[in-house]
DNA sequence: TGACATTCAATGTTATAACAACTAATGTTA
DNA sequence: TAACATTAGTTGTTATAACATTGAATGTCA
């Protein structure tokens, strides 16, 4: 396929503005990438959110989080969490358990299986973004990761919140 | 807001390779900027998915699309144009119609109401979009559209479609 | 031309996202 | 300590996304 904006856009483009052009590619370029990731979560039938909720959990450990920790973590914001765990529970992946100092906490935690499985994607997963994003070779991606991140800083959203790997 | 990854992260930040930290960061900053356009256009009840069919049936005028066209330019896939399509009309700002030559296809065209409609959200469109990458400055800007140009180069995805501002 | 494949939309179904109420537990303060 | 506010999760509801199936129209070819 071919990214030149004018080809993609199958009609005379003409954008208002640079940083509307830059908006219009980042959802186009986001969407796209994670499509093939959705793709690849698809063989162990997991959505990107389940996935990224888990490697959260796998990161905390047998601490385990919060049910409001795991939303404050989350990469792309998910305001159902409750209910996401609902889902990894009854498959095994995580258990939940009420704090006993404040029993209006819950404490969700990774089970072994959970963490098997998520360990078992780490390769493919690399290899897919590795693949992906290649092709800009490591000081091109250091400048888009640097911009992105200036992006965010300007992003005054209180509800958005940090994101974790 | 902080935008260092460390701090992000809450947690020693370790991503496994820059080109998964590009892809995380991509995620995460194009979910918060989609956030911010998602609560500019709830003011008017519409999704960013119908805000960005309108603007390609405005782009298309009287010629209209068929619902395929529609689909294949959407800036984020959505497999479920008929009943998009069925919302928009709904409100009276789209219509539909057979086509005479193949019966099989259906054009769909903008009602005036429709392009009054996002006519109207033009201007604070690109005011937010503006104000969401005007941090980067022109230089920067221009330098991560060709990025993300070179990424969609490399989805070898063929559900991959263009995108339409 | 008649059987078959293909294309384009529409429809049915399930799962998830978004939003709003609600409950239980804790904190605050008069 | 009783009343009120706040916090953490849960539950209900609606809308949308995702996926599969169906149906009608057209194209292909023996």
């Amino acid at each position: 396929m071919s990214s030149k904006l004018s080809t993609e856009l199958q009609q005379q483009s003409h954008f208002a503005c640079l940083e509307e052009e830059a908006y219009l590619s980042l959802e186009r370029t986001t969407d796209g990438l994670r499509r093939q990731v959705a793709e690849l979560l698809k063989d162990v039938e997991l959505t990107p959110t389940q996935y990224n909720a888990l490697r959260i959990l796998r990161g905390a450990g047998e601490g385990g989080r919060l049910i409001g920790e795991i939303g404050s973590r989350l990469v792309v914001q998910d305001p159902d969490i409750p209910r996401l765990v609902d889902r990894l529970e009854k498959r095994g992946w995580v258990t939940r358990q009420r704090q006993i100092d404040d029993r209006r906490c819950v404490r969700v935690t990774i089970t072994k299986s959970g963490k098997k499985l998520i360990d078992g994607l780490d390769t493919p997963m690399r290899a897919l973004h590795t693949k992906q994003l290649r092709a800009l070779g490591p000081v091109n991606l250091r400048q888009l990761i640097k911009s992105l991140s200036v992006v965010r800083e300007h992003i005054v959203d209180p509800t958005v919140r940090g994101f974790a790997p």
